[in-house]
RNA sequence: GCCGGGGUGGCGGAACUGGUAGACGCGCCGGAUUCAAAAUCCGGUUCCUUCACGGGAGUGUCGGUUCGAUUCCGACCCUCGGUACCA
């Protein structure tokens, strides 16, 4: 072995991981003695090239698969494509490029990325979702869902460009403006197919309880997204009601005890009742159509200024018979609910701001108990406590928040005018897309029987390829021969359905098709009885709620079709914080901004790793910079690479005597156990990838000072490098590779984690703080586990301690053993 | 607006269960090596004060609990993510 031999990131990585390739070394199958382990990082949208937040997001994947192989594990390490989706289409307008096209020449240009990253990808199960082999059993699942009854259309509002002619996505409103056209949007009702998610609400919702594996904060979100509430759903009787199917206006409230406090109803522009009272009053609809001006995004809505009009209808109090005057007002969402709120000033500080703007009445009706401190003052703001007790309420006055509304929910109940209900703020999935680039959704829409899915053997629906994309209208809407064809049901004249899927859709279920990506008979086989359950899921916070809840939802149908034998599918989530480009999130939509390629080609993988892991702890979001990339391949030249190839050039050492070592090399074995102790912290049960690296080299720093070249003293050296490479070969792999052959001659991924010698790590001696009212005023050292007695005589030695303590009396003494003693004097 | 995070030196971050604030690295400063430089190696580096020993202040802001708070509680400011058609 040349004691010369150089570091060459180059020549050396790329050998490595045509090694990887030609073995196969990654590809996993299901007869394996050992327990298996599925380690999935969310898949990537094919965008162009990968930016930093995917090296971070594959990066540490990568390091959880191979941790746990280096455990024993069988890893499942898949990877694929979120192909469907807006980007391509835009780059289609924009190029003239077909999207497939686009999207394939993109996943290549990607995979050769992910290569050049050395990433441990069983790359046998890569599956694209434009694939009709993939969509082809989602267009099935979904005739499943259909039968069940748990789809149904639906009116829903949309972005409308009306220069284009097209619906646009949230993302392509700028400023109320459509992205190309600049023209104002509006809104339009479009029938669309919905998934009945709600049905599955309670169970969503319960089981976050049961996964101790997801960080508390993604389990917050979701359940404030579910949003479940009690509350009562009534009706305001409308006699009188303009529009003939209207009796009434249904509200849903959880504040049934302020129900004799409603001064007035508000209904979402949207509103039948609104829209019906327009055509009479040109000025209500000049208002409502200013309310159609702007997005649909609930962001958006959030933001304007609060704003209403009277229709100039009346409804019935339910319970008063009061005239109580309806208002449509822009902050209710059609899209929520019924589309229309009661109206509480007193108690709801949004309800109060809107009275006090239009000069509404404000009744209040519940107010401080005697004994409380809370204030109310309702000339100024709500009192929205529901710790007061109801007056101004007839009968129900001295009620406390549940006497009241149980009271007046059974006086509701009694008359037939409403009753308690749960209501959930989460609203069914609309999965309808007007778009080319996704999974057409299959159903055929005959006159005479209605919709119809279509029958097994005719999936896959594949899109058509020879499509025109000029940015206006719905592309497979103007393709009839595509579309035209004939009823599965009656054999007459029908047209497919030209909606494509929201690619949620996909992203919902393609961890199961991993474990049996090419099973052509059905969606899923028996092999996902084995992989079942991711055991460890790594992506961005930012799929903290929507693609978490969508896929949660699908795991639970797959569920109840038979096709999956467990009720939720990631065990373990580790959701990870931006990697932000001047202080953004990078996306698609920022460009290039953080391509790699550039830093693999000058310092190569295992430094951009590095440098990667090291920068902060996975859940933070940090703002990148390539600093440290160059600093990281110094490092593994200089310390890791240059200490193997020195203690390499000492010849094979004899076997490590671990009784028969000095004080120096038993020092040095103490750092090594104890940095392999907190590795296995760190990687298994922390999370915590840059600490690992910071325990390396801190670990490294104590090894290039020990120049003891003894035969115990080479012992102790390899032992120490071993664990270097051992520790750092899933965040490094290449370079390790080669260490460890040329240290073992073995093959790095045959290695396994060492055992932790606990003798090794005992220490004869701590340092203990010694505190003087909290204050630091000395260091001691002193044996493990004295005692009290004998640190409070050692700390009352040290003179700097003794000035602090003079002419005061020592009141108390806090000792902490192996950590401080603390003297509070007074 | 609403929901959920985050805020620590010049910078990225560490401090794991309330017990030494600033590990590790970048940057900067000094030294060694060199004819010189690059590269490499060694040392220093929160701020104020002190010849020094030491002392004082300090984890977004203000207040509280505690012998002791980056850590727990309350209010506020800033910032990031999500907000249902970006993925």
């Amino acid at each position: 072995m040349s004691e010369n031999k150089s570091y060459s990131v180059a020549s050396g990585e790329e050998a490595v991981q045509s090694y990887w390739a030609e073995n196969e070394t990654f590809a996993v199958t299901e007869n394996d003695p050992r327990e298996k382990f599925y380690c999935l990082s969310m898949f990537p949208y094919p965008s162009g090239q990968l930016h930093m937040g995917h090296v971070r997001n594959f990066t540490l994947g990568d390091v959880i698969s191979r941790f746990q192989r280096l455990k024993g594990k069988n890893v499942l390490h898949p990877i694929g494509w979120d192909a469907f989706g807006l980007p391509a289409e835009n780059a289609a307008i924009k190029r003239n490029v077909p999207p497939a096209e686009w999207t394939h020449s993109n996943i290549e240009y990607m995979q050769g990325q992910m290569k050049r990253l050395g990433f441990s990808f069983d790359w046998n199960r890569e599956f694209a979702t434009c694939d009709s082999s993939y969509y082809r059993w989602e267009q099935w699942f979904f005739t499943r869902m259909f039968r069940k009854g748990l789809v149904y259309k639906k009116a829903a509002w949309v972005n409308w460009d009306p220069v284009d002619q097209t619906v646009l996505a949230n993302e392509q409103v700028i400023d109320g403006r459509g992205w190309r056209s600049d023209a104002p949007v509006e809104r339009r009702e479009l029938s669309q197919w919905f998934v009945h998610i709600t049905e599955y609400a309670e169970e969503l919702l319960d089981f976050l309880d049961r996964m101790p594996g997801w960080p508390d904060k993604v389990k917050t979100m979701q359940r404030n997204w579910i949003g479940r509430s009690q509350g009562v759903e009534m009706t305001f009787p409308m006699p009188e009601s303009p529009v003939s199917d209207i009796t009434g206006v249904d509200v849903y409230t959880t504040r049934p005890d302020t129900l004799l406090g409603a001064t007035y109803l508000a209904v979402a522009p949207q509103h039948p009742l609104a829209t019906s009272a327009a055509e009479e009053d040109p000025e209500l609809l000049a208002f409502l159509d200013k309310c159609n001006q702007t997005s649909v995004a609930e962001a958006d809505m959030a933001k304007l200024p609060k704003e209403g009009m009277f229709s100039g209808l009346y409804a019935k109090h339910p319970l008063t018979d009061e005239d109580i005057p309806i208002w449509v007002a822009n902050f209710v969402l059609m899209e929520y609910g019924s589309g229309a709120v009661m109206s509480v000033p007193a108690h709801d500080q949004r309800d109060c701001e809107f009275a006090q703007k239009y000069g509404l009445p404000i009744k209040q009706v519940v107010k401080p108990k005697p004994d409380s401190d809370e204030s109310c003052d309702i000339a100024s703001e709500a009192y929205v406590s529901k710790n007061g007790v109801v007056m101004g309420s007839g009968e129900y006055d001295g009620l406390d928040f549940d006497a009241a509304f149980d009271a007046i929910a059974e006086a509701l109940e009694s008359k037939s005018l409403g009753k308690r209900t749960v209501n959930y703020r989460l609203r069914d999935w609309l999965v309808s897309r007007q778009r080319y680039w996704g999974c057409p959704i299959p159903i055929i829409h005959c006159d005479h029987c209605g919709p119809v899915p279509v029958p097994d053997k005719e999936l896959p629906i594949t899109l058509p390829d020879n499509v025109s994309i000029d940015g206006s209208g719905s592309p497979l809407s103007k393709m009839p021969d595509w579309y035209n064809t004939s009823c599965p049901d009656c054999g007459k004249d029908a047209v497919r359905d030209t909606d494509t899927f929201d690619t949620f859709m996909e992203s919902s279920w393609y961890y199961a098709r991993f474990a049996s990506a090419d099973c052509s008979e059905g969606m899923l086989d028996e092999r996902m009885q084995y992989w079942r359950n991711v055991d460890h899921y790594v992506g961005g916070e930012e799929h903290a709620i929507l693609h978490l809840l969508y896929a949660r939802f699908f795991h639970k149908v797959m569920r109840d079709e038979g096709l999956v034998d467990s009720d939720e599918p990631f065990e373990k989530l580790l959701s990870l914080g931006m990697v932000l480009k001047d202080g953004a999130k990078m996306s698609k939509s920022a460009g290039d901004a953080g391509d790699p390629q550039v830093l693999l080609n000058k310092h190569g993988a295992d430094a951009v790793r590095m440098a990667m892991m090291f920068a902060a702890p996975p859940e933070q979001s940090f703002e990148w910079s390539e600093h440290g990339v160059e600093s990281a391949e110094k490092w593994l030249r200089n310390r890791l690479w240059a200490r193997v190839q020195e203690h390499l050039a000492h010849g094979t050492p004899p076997e490590l005597e671990p009784d028969q070592l000095n004080d120096e090399q038993k020092e040095l074995r103490r750092v090594t156990h104890e940095t392999l102790a907190k590795a296995e912290d760190d990687y298994g049960r922390r999370l915590a990838f840059n600490t690992v690296v910071s325990a390396v080299m801190s670990m490294m720093g104590q090894v290039s000072k020990f120049q003891d070249t003894s035969p115990q003293g080479l012992a102790v050296m390899r032992e120490a490098l071993s664990a270097a490479i051992v520790i750092m070969s899933p965040i490094t792999p290449h370079i390790c590779h080669v260490l460890w052959q040329e240290l073992h001659g073995k093959a790095m991924e045959d290695a396994s984690w060492p055992v932790v010698d606990e003798s090794a790590m005992i220490a004869n001696e701590v340092e203990l703080i010694v505190q003087v009212n909290g204050k630091l005023r000395a260091k001691l050292t002193i044996a493990m586990d004295a005692s009290e007695e004998e640190a409070e005589a050692a700390a009352r030695d040290i003179e700097n301690v003794l000035r602090f303590l003079a002419d005061k009396t020592v009141r108390k003494v806090i000792h902490v053993p192996n950590r401080l003693i603390n003297f509070v004097v007074g």
